[in-house]
DNA sequence: CGTCTCATGTAAGGAGTTACATGATTTA
DNA sequence: TAAATCATGTAACTCCTTACATGAGACG
């Protein structure tokens, strides 16, 4: 249900199409949370069946139309209530850590080499999470600039401190990742 | 791919029926990689069609029968390319982030019972793996000390170290986790 | 006139979850 | 003899991925 969540959170900041929202996921959203086309488009059909969102046509240049969705009151409660309540933590399934535990079976270089994709995969997260704060900062997001002006003014310390808060989590994950394979990378060389 | 991968890796050391299989799941690699039986049972006949696993029937009691799976040569290579084989990360897609980035939508009683329940859940995690760790050092590890019979003693030590390092991975990741929430429930604090 | 962006889909398949089922064997 | 353990499935469903498709509008 995250996906739902995540477009009737963008969504409470103004109506967007399926083609606007397919922007912001790989923009802003895409950062913790990823979703293509394919998933959005039906899902927002789903949704406005739902009674979550309302679809109006729009036209567009000369023949074009597009659909903009609105979140309805519904849909407004349906994300409170889901922001309230508490998720359930899935299983532990993590292909890395493994294959780490099997690492006897490769290779040394083949190891190391994904040890080093590991560190080269966190690395580039962390550049862009580190982005996503200095934006933040700086009032440079647009998207975050238009929910605060859609929010009281007392409320804009809030809003701002839990996107800078939630980022700074996946900054912090992406370290200790870096600081495990650089780790892994010294046992390898250790065990030679 | 991983849980077919995780099954040949449990089966290298032994053959085993998908009972035991279960069992190994729910104990040991379960702690990295969580198998349900109704997974396991349809991956085994899935595998053995593949010709990564022989299965044979075996009387149990006086009328019953199970399965016992042993790997083949061509589970073995099967396993061994997939462990020098780099892994695809997948695109983010975390729940938790992307609750806490909208967490002026939630109570502060709900957001701060959330922060308490992910510091619950990495905390029972993090005993869990602590333990494995403990039975790695202490010898304790069933299923280790077989997989060690059935290699040279010069690779006891990097077959031991590859398991330690795997949860030492867990762990830091865990105590990040807890740390990132712990900081959260503070800032709801502050923000009050 | 071509290419990029905007706009929206479908279809097949893989991975995993949840629930529903059943029956034999061992052990207390 | 009851309960726990051993043993093995099926079916429906959700979520997500990958690939395949199409067409209009804007811009240079």
């Amino acid at each position: 249900m995250s996906l739902r969540n995540a477009i009737l959170a963008l969504l409470t900041v103004e109506p967007m199409t399926g083609y606007d929202l397919l922007k912001h996921f790989e923009a802003s959203v895409g950062h913790v949370w990823h979703a293509p086309d394919s998933q959005i488009y039906p899902a927002l059909r789903a949704m406005e069946k739902d009674g979550l969102l309302e679809g109006t046509d729009v036209t567009w240049g000369q023949r074009g139309t597009k659909r903009r969705y609105a979140i309805t009151e519904a849909g407004r409660t349906a994300f409170r209530e889901w922001m309230d309540t508490p998720l359930d933590y899935p299983r532990d399934r993590d292909p890395v850590h493994l294959k780490a535990a099997y690492f006897e079976w490769a290779t040394p270089d083949a190891a190391a080499l994904q040890l080093r994709a590991h560190i080269a995969h966190y690395t580039g997260r962390l550049e862009q999470w580190r982005e996503k704060i200095r934006e933040i900062e700086t009032g440079g997001s647009d998207m975050l600039n238009r929910r605060l002006a859609t929010v009281p003014s007392s409320q804009h310390e809030r809003t701002i401190a839990f996107k800078r808060y939630t980022y700074e989590g996946m900054i912090a994950r992406a370290e200790a990742e870096i600081a495990w394979a650089r780790h892994g990378l010294a046992l390898l060389d250790e065990l030679e």
